[in-house]
DNA sequence: AAATGATTTAACCAATTGGTCAAAGATAAG
DNA sequence: CTTATCTTTGACCAATTGGTTAAATCATTT
């Protein structure tokens, strides 16, 4: 059971997931969790001692998906407009397939701003390199002058505001499920154009 | 003390938003509220019947001072343009000052999607307005073609997300508390800048 | 000052919740 | 088959939590 993970071990991380991600620590319970694995309540502190040992291992799991693959994108060598409609893209990508996970990740952060810091690592984010970058475009005048900290805040809000706002959005246009995927979809053009249109020079 | 209302009263709304804004619903507690307030547990029970009322309470003034502000410009008689800049700083004056209710309210909202329909009504959001006024700018050729969903959609990302993600900004980018202030009011001008630059056709 | 009504408190209560435990089922090894 | 180890369960526990109650205090009116 080393090679192999137990299937059981699995299914309850699977619904932890589920349950973690769209109620929240706080608003979590593990009997809804045992429910949601279809196993017993004991079952779960058989295999994670506690709620927060359970909810840790969710947490790095989560934190992966949302930002492993994006600030890999970041660091690469690759021309910086390129970047921008590839990280843009699989902001979507992830996004789409994890609808959940944009608003749990920064209400949990927030909520436990230590976090981060235990977490953050692993993810092996590296600033400096990107801001480098950004500031050699500026200098060769390609871009604007801005600071990577802004030009890398206007694209992640871009990216990501929208599924934390989902429900409001829905609400206020009346956009149904479908609508909501469809207008996802035509950001897939709109961040990049937005953003590149903003900040080149020549326009 | 129906004119002038009970200093306690007034003392626990107080108390309850600085709890419900940064723990949520399901991590505020009743005895930290009436900590907060300096008064027993059994009095916030006196005001307020129970945990849910009080966060009704609360909540609509934090939906209040979220949008309301902001939707009267949006459906204002006033240039697009113009109106994009003023949404913008009036985002960043009412963020600034209440930092938390970002957060707060998108979480909240996408737990319990119902509360919206309830309260938003009070706000008076009529989507109508605004995206007419779009449709005509585009059409005199003033601004590319966007759907003003998508136009609405940029605007609140770039203002509101960078609060929200605050911490992860702040953590990423070795921020401390000032340099994510400066880091804001940039954006008063970065926002408006971006915004408009990637939808104006004369460029 | 006596009576009336509103405000505040300490003590309690019932339900929920995370967590434990000892026993029962499986599974594999000798 | 027997033993030993791992997995699963039902019953239970202590702490927490939202909420109640009856009595005490304060303020107002007469």
């Amino acid at each position: 059971m080393s090679e192999i993970e137990s299937n059981t071990e699995n299914g309850i991380l699977k619904a932890a997931r589920i349950v973690f991600t769209n109620k929240g620590f706080d608003g979590a319970r593990m009997q809804e969790i045992a429910d949601e694995a279809g196993i017993n309540k004991a079952l779960l502190h058989y295999y994670f001692r506690s709620k927060d040992k359970l909810f840790e291992a969710i947490f790095k799991d989560v934190l992966n998906t949302m930002f492993t693959k994006v600030i890999s994108v970041l660091m690469a060598e690759m021309p910086l407009f390129e970047k921008i409609e590839k990280i843009s893209s699989n902001y979507i990508d992830i996004l789409t397939q994890n609808p959940d996970i944009a608003g749990f990740v920064f209400h949990e952060i927030s909520r436990n701003p230590e976090r981060l810091v235990g977490n953050m690592k692993s993810v092996g984010a590296n600033f400096e390199i990107i801001k480098n970058q950004i500031g050699e475009e500026v200098k060769a005048g390609i871009i604007i002058p801005i600071k990577a900290e802004q030009l890398i805040a206007n694209l992640m809000s871009l990216c990501v505001f929208p599924f934390i706002a989902k429900p409001v959005f829905m609400g206020i246009t009346g956009m149904n499920q479908d609508d909501f995927l469809q207008f996802i979809e035509e950001r897939r053009q709109i961040i990049p154009y937005t953003i590149i249109t903003a900040i080149k020079t020549d326009k």
